[in-house]
RNA sequence: AGGGGCGUAGCUCAGUGGUAGAGCAGCGGCCUUUUAAGCCGAAGGUCGUGGGUUCGAUCCCCACCGCCCCUACCA
């Protein structure tokens, strides 16, 4: 074991066969305490100095060491627990020579217990007395600086466990998270749905287009895919009989990395059976208002300099978003009538395209040909994705581009599907389940001919032949709860709403690594 | 993948074409109500890596590695 800086290690270590001199145990195995830190803080935050002298409330109390400060015969130090603080002092005539000496022996990032009765000092911070310490564990590394805490971003990452000790701001968010997924599993429960898990490891990466990881089951001999979404499976289970069910859980894509993108990712999906596009819109109104109370005391919420109103919802066709958003002087806007005409969209593209060329706008760049509901969502992406900062439902998606989803009965170039935008940020998407096996089958073909790595290469047979056996009409809908957690908490890069995000291994890359046998790309 | 930025002590950061600095942390000493404790002393660095220019490079140039941001793919 060897890790930076080595003389500050073997200087602890020193110190840990010095305190195991003095008869403390090197790595004991627990500490009964009666208070935590928190428990301090809430019931005698506000009690007075003579009050407290008069009861010597007695605590039991553990903790990292965060701050230290020796004095000769007597210091203190601030013990944390769960994020808060409380300070200990200790008199070399209250715990006798071998306490002192093991105060003397400990340093920032040790954890202790102490036995002792609270009291406020000179300056009134409320303390604890201590009458007895307990040794618990040693820290060998040091913390990162007590002030500036740990600034570099790279390191905030790999390093995790730090960053939690010694950023507040970031324990935080990963309370709230925690807090989100229980207000959202609160929701679900209390409309009758059950939480299910289905599996990881696909034959078939289907329900999303995107690009997915494959890894190799040995005694099956066969490829698998990490899931790019759990959809095919939980519609599978409505087919079964579970009318409401949802499964939060990670999805794997093989994509790139970004602020707003993790290679593996939380989504909340959920199906709700009999129920269809417009209902989940209404449902949806609820739950985001709903969550954004409980976490934020409000459904206004701050995110940068704009403040987000959970409170409603504005709702726009995608045909009416890309009319509204058309940019001032690239001439009049489409209609949602020429849009819809074939064509239309395409039409449209161009004529932005000759205005975005000219003025440095963003290009809407089409790969190879695309079908008219291709063009339409590619020019909503261009002009309208970014506008929408105060959460909007954007409904009414183009068939081609939405393979799961069942067709308006008006107009089968539309499918009765939704996303939910905030911040620019996609964060939902649902639909009116397609559950006609014989136009799923041939959706699914038509991708398959198309082509592409975002596309399973075979058709899913036992997706089919499920839907088959009969599905009810089923609403569905994906949340990305990474996402959510990042609006919520004020966030603006997904790594900060994850724990461990995904990162370039440390060291050199020929070193130990999975791929590889891949070599060089 | 393309563009921009960053990389100096364990941490947070200064700095200069002439052999490297502070604060915190650590080490030795003093200090029994401090709180970014204080005071005295000593220590700590292949200035991301490898080339090049130069009498001389941490600094200028090139390549590579890593991270961050923007763009592209995507949720």
């Amino acid at each position: 074991m060897k890790f930076e800086p080595h003389d500050q290690f073997e200087q602890r270590q020193k110190k840990l066969e010095a305190i195991q001199a003095l008869g403390f145990e090197a790595f004991p195995r627990e500490f009964r305490w009666t208070h935590t830190a928190a428990d301090i803080v809430r019931e005698y935050g506000n009690m007075a100095a003579p009050e407290l002298d008069a009861a010597k409330p007695g605590v039991s109390l553990a903790g990292r060491i965060v701050s230290y400060r020796l004095m000769g015969k007597a210091g203190f130090a601030h013990l944390q627990g769960a994020g808060k603080r409380v300070q200990v002092y200790v008199k070399k005539d209250v715990v006798g020579d071998r306490g002192f000496q093991l105060f003397q022996l400990l340093d920032l990032g040790d954890h202790i217990g102490i036995r002792g009765h609270l009291f406020r000092t000179k300056t009134g911070e409320l303390s604890v007395w201590v009458e007895e310490l307990f040794f618990l564990s040693k820290a060998l590394l040091p913390l990162p600086e007590k002030w500036h805490g740990l600034a570099d971003v790279e390191l905030r990452y790999r390093m995790r466990y730090l960053d939690l000790i010694s950023t507040e701001k970031s324990r935080q968010v990963f309370e709230t998270r925690a807090r989100i997924v229980r207000e959202l599993r609160k929701f679900f429960e209390a409309r009758g749905y059950i939480e299910v898990e289905t599996p990881m490891m696909h034959p078939i990466a289907g329900g999303a287009t995107a690009r997915p990881f494959v890894t190799h089951h040995n005694t099956l001999d066969i490829n698998l895919f990490l899931r790019i979404a759990p959809e095919l499976y939980l519609k599978r289970l409505t087919v079964g009989g579970f009318d409401r069910v949802f499964e939060i859980n990670r999805n794997f894509r093989n994509e790139g990395i970004s602020t707003q993108h993790n290679p593996e990712f939380t989504m909340l999906e959920f199906y709700e059976a009999y129920s269809n596009y417009r209902d989940l819109m209404d449902l949806n109104e609820q739950l985001f208002a709903q969550v954004a109370q409980a976490i934020a005391g409000s459904t206004k919420v701050k995110y940068g300099d704009v403040e987000l109103d959970f409170g409603k919802m504005e709702r726009l066709s995608m045909r009416e978003a890309i009319v509204k958003y058309w940019p001032e002087g690239a001439g009049t806007p489409p209609t949602v009538q020429e849009l819809a005409a074939p064509g239309g969209a395409q039409r449209a593209t161009e004529r932005y395209n000759q205005w975005a060329k000219a003025n440095h706008a963003e290009y809407a760049a089409a790969k190879g040909n695309l079908a008219d509901g291709e063009w339409t969502g590619l020019l909503f992406e261009t002009i309208a994705e970014d506008k929408l900062v105060q959460p909007t439902i954007l409904y009414d998606f183009p068939t081609e581009i939405s393979p799961l989803s069942k067709q308006k009965p008006e107009d089968p170039a539309l499918t009765e599907r939704f996303e939910i935008y905030v911040a620019g940020m996609e964060i939902a998407n649902g639909f009116s389940e397609l559950n006609d096996p014989a136009e799923q089958e041939r959706r699914f073909l038509a991708q398959i001919a198309r082509g592409g790595d975002e596309v399973p290469k075979q058709l899913d047979v036992d997706y089919i032949r499920a839907l088959a056996h009969g599905m009810p009409p089923t609403a569905g809908e994906g949340i990305g709860i990474d996402r959510l957690t990042m609006l919520l908490t004020d966030s603006h890069s997904i790594r900060d709403v994850i724990l461990f995000p995904q990162l370039r291994p440390e060291g050199k890359p020929e070193e130990g690594q999975a791929g590889q046998a891949a070599g060089k790309a």
